[in-house]
DNA sequence: GCTGTCATGTATCGTGCTGATACATCGCGT
DNA sequence: ACGCGATGTATCAGCACGATACATGACAGC
């Protein structure tokens, strides 16, 4: 989601549309890059919206590195509020791929309940996909020819290796939590995939 | 990309519009899930190309007006003819994760000689992903967020499987060709199962 | 027999992203 | 003086998504 990506950049500091691009590039890695086709109308919407400012950048000849751009876009105080909201609001746009990925590069932004809330949901997530995929594997296996069946089973060990590094993640940040209290960084996981075979209800 | 993806189907058997986004779903895996909002406009684009035709399944006395009759496509020569090319066409998009994907899932209707093509330029691809990747970590990983750099270097991971699955799978097809240096040529796949058009249920 | 609800089936619409394209200026090497 | 790559803003057609609407057959439970 641009949205949350653009108002955590910009809470760091103001930046003009093509340093936001870079950034994000850089930020997301491989992850996601966005276009100036979606970024522009991006800044637009913010701004109409008061999550931004616009304004023109003067030219300060011996001041700091104050490139020549045009527009500098800057976090409002809305926008701060806003972003807040966004960032701890753990409904099912965070668990999906984009959502998780916008918010995980921000996390050193976000308060520790809510990054635990927002792995062990994406987790969750990720699981169910995989048991999926899983199950369709070993269902149809066998009728598939050779590629589909290795297209199948890498996309099974890639979705695989992501539930690993999230329990990963989960158990670092637990351990983190409790850095305090205890002196043994390995703290039992507990409800620790109980999967009820027919459904997911809590 | 849509279009390859229902000419390759289409190309096994006439379908309708639901069953194709069911076998698209289960083809391609988790790897994509096409929406009718853009199938339903692909069929159509694809039947005003003259690829496939249209035709509709009335079946039932037909007093009933207002009532929407089921559609079944069908590749028609053209269509076979512009799926060959699409299939044999080893340009840029072939390398993409979309075109890539797609090529892959009818590797068992493309040439020999053309699947290796497909699978060594999806691996250069790959391979230039990986070592930008590797550098910009190498350059700025010690200075992002432990957060990010886990992101980072989980994307790396993928991508340096996604390398390594690559090559398995060109050197099976290498060590596949040299042990059948010239054998039966297989031509079409004779489907014995055939479904018809109406229920997909065996 | 009546009702709910699930799978089947076709279709559209608003919103958003991509890739291509178009400008323009700056810094720098040659 | 000249080009050329990086910086910088912006638009557009095409395509895909997610939500939504409508409709029918099957089958279970009351």
């Amino acid at each position: 989601m641009l949205e949350i990506a653009v108002l955590g950049l910009l809470n760091e500091s103001p930046m003009h549309g093509y340093e936001i691009r870079k950034r994000l590039a850089s930020l997301l890695g491989a992850f996601r890059a966005f276009s100036y086709g979606s970024l522009y109308p991006s800044l637009r919407r913010l701004a109409e919206a008061g999550w931004i400012s616009e304004e023109a950048s003067m030219q300060a000849p011996g001041a700091a590195r104050s490139r020549r751009g045009k527009r500098v876009y800057r976090l409002t105080a809305e926008g701060k509020e806003h972003l807040a909201e966004l960032l701890a609001d753990v409904g099912p746009d965070a668990f999906d791929e984009e959502g998780f990925g916008a918010r995980l590069a921000f996390f050193a932004q976000t308060r520790s309940d809510i990054r635990l809330q927002v792995l062990e949901g994406r987790r969750r997530r990720v699981v169910e996909q995989r048991d999926g995929m899983k199950s369709a594997l070993a269902r149809t296996g066998e009728r598939l020819d050779r590629y589909t069946r290795e297209l199948h089973e890498h996309g099974l060990e890639s979705v695989d290796r992501e539930v690993r590094w999230l329990t990963e993640l989960i158990e670092h940040e637990h351990s983190d939590a409790s850095t305090r209290p205890s002196d043994h960084p390995v703290t039992t996981v507990k409800n620790s995939e109980w999967r009820s075979p027919d459904g997911f209800k809590t």
